[in-house]
DNA sequence: TATGTACCCATAAAATCCCGTAAAATCCCC
DNA sequence: GGGGATTTTACGGGATTTTATGGGTACATA
């Protein structure tokens, strides 16, 4: 395990007219030190309705975890699909710059799949960090344990700042 | 483990009259230093309706993993036929050079092999990425661990671009 | 000479960088 | 601890660079 990076936190961040949006300022030391520079890996997350992210060495790790199971299933004289292994982790996974304002650009696919229009929910779950649309962060059934006042509350800010021109 | 090359990721490339499609530019850096050069590798893939694709470095990793099943296997005391797995992983396999703006031509046994017509999606899967027909990869029966979703944005974002001239 | 391949140039779209500004957060001195 | 000064942040907008792709041309080779 390389390094104790422990995202948390929540902030809100809108998606200006030509797709960028900027990394809230909690997340980007983290990254940074995570992946050496200004990098951010962005995928969509595997059960929930949003995207998941986190610095490359995150990225590095998951590769080796998959090393390890197969070395450990041949050892067993069992098999091991790594390339099923891979696909399912990597093929969503776009590793991304933000520039020095902290700002990078939400590859369209990404942004739809995780249906995210204007404001962003970034919130830290300990290893990795999700985005969410907040509207949707709200309605889903899924059970995801977030405390929802905390994204109502984010929901109120982002609503003054636009003047309630999203959705 | 040599390098930390993890191909992640997925775009779609076009291949135009003369046979050329370009290696999209999120998998060139890896390439380029993995094979300290412009070269990629191509070949078919074992179990899935698709081609594989990685830098030269790759080669060599392939051949010390063959070496390690055939430790694993000796020490269970059973067989392992190393010239049968080396065939299975490298006879299909070309070096090719993509040029300064990242374009190769598809050899077309490759081409017809991995059924690739007009778009062709390429997906990273941790060591290796793969080349599909999207077409191909929505209908395959099996188990290839990709999120249908981006596949489907994939293809609809082609299939503005061509007019629908495709197929 | 036909054919395939490597290069060269062109272009539109997309991504990246750079600069500016206003609001928010932080610092600092009394 | 208050209040202004400084720094950081979140964004807008333009300029530059990189990509993806079309098309031409020269060179080898069969």
């Amino acid at each position: 395990m390389s390094g104790a990076f422990a995202y948390s936190g929540s902030a809100i961040s809108a998606i200006d007219d030509k797709g960028r949006l900027s990394v809230p300022a909690f997340l980007r030391k983290n990254l940074v030190e995570s992946s050496d520079g200004r990098t951010l890996c962005l995928g969509t997350h595997e059960k929930w309705n949003c995207l998941v992210g986190f610095g490359l060495s995150r990225k590095a790790d998951m590769l080796t975890e998959i090393e390890k199971q197969w070395e450990a299933a041949i050892a067993r004289g069992d098999d091991f699909d790594k390339d099923a292994a891979g696909a399912r982790k990597f093929s969503s996974l776009q590793d991304l710059s933000f520039d020095a304002s902290g700002r990078f650009i939400l590859p369209p696919q990404l942004r739809e799949i995780g249906q995210l229009d204007n404001n962003v929910l970034f919130h830290g779950i300990g290893t990795t960090f999700c985005l969410w649309n907040p509207q949707v962060l709200l309605d889903t059934t899924d059970d995801v344990p977030v405390d929802r006042r905390l994204v109502e509350h984010h929901l109120k800010e982002a609503g003054q700042k636009s003047g309630g021109k999203q959705k």
